[in-house]
DNA sequence: TCTGGGGTCCTAGGACCC
DNA sequence: TCTGGGGTCCTAGGACCC
């Protein structure tokens, strides 16, 4: 009797690999995407060739770092439609096996499989996902999601790794709580403070002291994450957005009032757009504003009745908008429109 | 590290109601 | 009126992920 399986398919460097894939003059160059390709301007790195990662470059750092890191890198916008155009391809390509697929970013699926030999379907992906697109993914192998999402960065770059119950503590026990998929740098820290810093220290943990130091939910589940133990649901249902947001960060603070509702007003339009487009009534509008030195504030209104309507939107949008009272010159604004929840 | 854009989920306090 | 307990909704913020 087979057993079932979970595979995780991550795309190595995706972004930066669609790039050179149709650029083919730029491989083995350092490749940096993100903003609109010019490293002067207010943005940060999407992604980063491998190339470029020797630099010290990452994901996330703003494009003036990553220049000052290495000036001869390439520079290039994101160009989102070719992303999502390439991701599909992949998709549809994994679709073809014998699996269930879980679509959960661009470059990233969850399989459900039933099969005796994990490593040769992990192959057999590689090989079509290569042949199809050109491009070279990672795969984990595990017995749940945690454990088969954590494999694929072992197994980085086109490499294949299983991690189930059975070489949990041996890989896992002595690495830091941060190496666990859900447990960032702050969450790490305070960990540290209870004197948490390894997988281990934190499986062994009183949960009880957990949900006094992070909540009820949050405190335990840690625990639970550092002993291995997810999700093992695949499922190719469609998605359901909870929310659509737009924001953008402008190259000059804004300090105009009158400049500032026209980029609320815009910002509601082009999230009205969306909503039309997800053909679900929003219930519930925010708004987003980072102040000049990146100081972050939302505020926001439930909508006094569903509705896809621009005008409403808007309305909506600068009404929130007015609630604010810091003066001080803007960064980002933001708008975010929410759904019902299901 | 002068720090994007698009998401999700959890927490906590206050309002409000019974 | 020195006063309970609980449920739910609303709102703001925090943390995390890609």
């Amino acid at each position: 009797m087979p057993e079932d399986w979970i595979l995780h398919v991550d795309l190595d460097q995706f972004i930066a690999a669609v790039e050179v894939a149709r650029h083919p003059e730029l491989r083995g160059r350092p490749v940096v995407v993100g903003g609109v390709g010019d490293p002067t301007q207010r943005a940060v790195v999407a992604t980063a060739s491998y190339e470029a990662r020797e630099f010290g470059i990452q994901s996330g750092m703003p494009l003036r770092t990553a220049a000052k890191r290495c000036p001869d890198a390439v520079f290039l916008p994101v160009d989102k439609p070719a992303y999502e155009e390439v991701s599909e391809r992949v998709m549809a390509t994994l679709r073809e096996l014998p699996v269930v697929v879980e679509v959960v970013g661009w470059d990233e699926a969850f399989l459900g499989a039933r099969t005796d030999d994990p490593e040769a379907l992990a192959a057999e992906i590689q090989r079509r996902v290569r042949e199809n697109t050109g491009l070279f993914c990672s795969v984990g192998i595990g017995d749940n999601k945690l454990r088969a999402k954590l494999a694929t960065g072992f197994g980085k770059p086109a490499g294949v790794y299983r991690l189930t119950q059975e070489n949990w503590g041996e890989v896992m026990n002595a690495r830091p709580t941060e190496a666990l998929w859900g447990i960032g740098r702050k969450t790490a820290k305070k960990l540290a403070e209870l004197g948490v810093e390894t997988v281990e220290q934190l499986a062994r943990s009183d949960p009880a002291d957990l949900a006094k130091r992070f909540g009820p939910t949050m405190g335990p589940w840690y625990r639970i994450l550092a002993l291995g133990v997810g999700d093992r649901e695949v499922t190719a249902t469609p998605y359901v957005p909870r929310s659509r947001s737009r924001e953008v960060t402008f190259q000059q603070n804004l300090t105009d009032p009158a400049d500032i509702s026209r980029e609320v007003a815009a910002l509601a339009r082009r999230v009205t757009a969306d909503v039309v487009a997800e053909g679900r009534p929003a219930v519930r509008v925010a708004v987003k504003v980072r102040f000049a030195p990146f100081v972050t504030q939302t505020r926001s209104a439930t909508l006094p009745a569903p509705t896809s309507d621009g005008d409403e939107i808007e309305r909506a949008a600068l009404e929130v908008w007015s609630r604010f009272e810091d003066s001080r010159p803007i960064r980002l604004l933001g708008v975010r429109a929410e759904f019902e929840s299901a």
